[in-house]
DNA sequence: CACCTTTAATGGTATAGACAACTATATGTA
DNA sequence: TACATATAGTTGTCTATACCATTAAAGGTG
């Protein structure tokens, strides 16, 4: 099942807690499931209970696991939402609003990056990056424009196919992890060039959205630039004391 | 210091969990300074170490504390800041900017309800809120324009002596705690009402933002609408993964 | 003085066990 | 059948102890 070495220097509780992460990760454990006692666990691999619980708890507090008293321990629902938290795809977004979401890819191209480009993602001004155009649909209806920008040295091989499936799944399988974002929202006038694609009419409101998002290791992993029409689209953010 | 009943039912740990985060409240111990040690916690109220340790291991989850091997327990920087993770105050949000805050008053006063505020306030149509409106500025000049609705029955007293201070600490000294708030933003055309105000021509884009506050016990705070100007104000967020 | 070693204090990890509180199931009883 | 009771299994709380790793300060040495 997972393997436990008690004479590493790596502590056992948290042997035990990337034993258990990667069994949720690996599908053996589904959101909702059940997971093995305290007590079973603590059998099983020979170490105290209490080890088992600073496990345990760890993962509680990442919010992974859930803990029911005289039930057991379960598996928490979601896992992608969770993500990050208020940040999510479009997709996602958009079928939270019950609403069908879909993309038309404009174009996918290698472009040399711009001074901006060059900035947000700490790379030399000229080099070679990924450029993709794509609309964003909702019920088939054109919701947004975007253009998203990627480091080929960060993440090689991107093509349209994976484009038009899941850019952050490649990333995933990549071993790269996410860990912060920066949104910038502003209000503007939509542009000539932008028109069209939205089906809008002159002088039409858009909402100017600008990703930045960085890995664990705090390299910049995209910089993305979004127009959304205003009449479709409200952003919503939820944020809890903690 | 802090009073311990080993044979309540509520758990020793719990209560040393208050003790502590009271002691910080009264500012006994203020950010930076240490905390006893565990050690002496546990000789101190005459519990096991372990106990002290899950007390403070919550704390420290909080962000109320701070740990440091070979050193000791720390009480955390922040506090205010950690009030509502990326959500401000307009005042720390423009000097964050480095300009300079300030608000013009346009009106105070008690008002019927309407079916949206009273929605949002969960209280009766008709029923009396306070209404604030007001102008933000920046270095002098309009920067949004506020309009702010309480229920009376949440926030008795409030006055334009209040309302010029700072509602957020008075709302805080009557022991109300803010839990959670829902934003959101969406583009569109200045109105010809606010125009004026934020000294706007026709057409001009603006950014307009909702929020919606609630209490540790779920209740509704607050409910405003913001018109921001766009060409002087973006919204940024910073998101973290957890 | 500058440098190394020792020592005491801190939080970090881990054990083995105990009892309480809660949940679900099985069992017995009217 | 319906209801109370026992029972086993779960997490929750708590103890007492041990040793490890890191830190800072005290003390010794050149």
């Amino acid at each position: 099942m997972m393997k436990i070495d008690k004479h590493s220097p790596i502590p056992i509780y948290y042997q035990i807690e990337e034993g258990i992460r990667e069994l949720i990760e690996q599908k053996v454990w589904r959101a909702g499931d059940v997971i093995p006692s305290e007590r079973e666990l603590s059998e099983m691999y020979g170490i105290s209970r209490m080890t088992v619980r600073q496990a345990i708890n760890n993962l509680v507090n990442e919010g992974l696991l859930v803990r029911q008293r005289g039930k057991g321990t379960f598996v928490a629902e979601k896992k992608m939402e969770q993500a990050l938290k208020g940040l999510t795809s479009f997709s996602e977004d958009m079928r939270a609003r019950g609403m069908v979401p879909g993309t038309r890819l404009l174009s996918f191209s290698i472009v040399e990056a711009g001074k901006k480009v060059a900035e947000k993602l700490s790379i030399a001004m000229g080099a070679p990056v990924y450029e993709v155009k794509r609309i964003h649909l909702a019920d088939g209806m054109p919701m947004a424009l975007e253009v998203l920008y990627m480091s080929p040295q960060l993440v090689p091989n991107l093509s349209e196919e994976i484009v038009s499936r899941s850019v952050y799944e490649y990333i995933e399988s990549l071993g790269l992890q996410i860990a912060s974002a920066r949104q910038t929202l502003e209000a503007a006038i939509v542009r000539q060039s932008e028109q069209d694609w939205l089906e809008l009419s002159d002088g039409a409101p858009v909402l100017l959205i600008e990703r930045h998002t960085f890995l664990t290791d705090g390299r910049p992993l995209e910089y993305v630039k979004s127009v959304y029409r205003a009449d479709r689209y409200k952003f919503v953010i939820d944020m809890e004391k903690r």
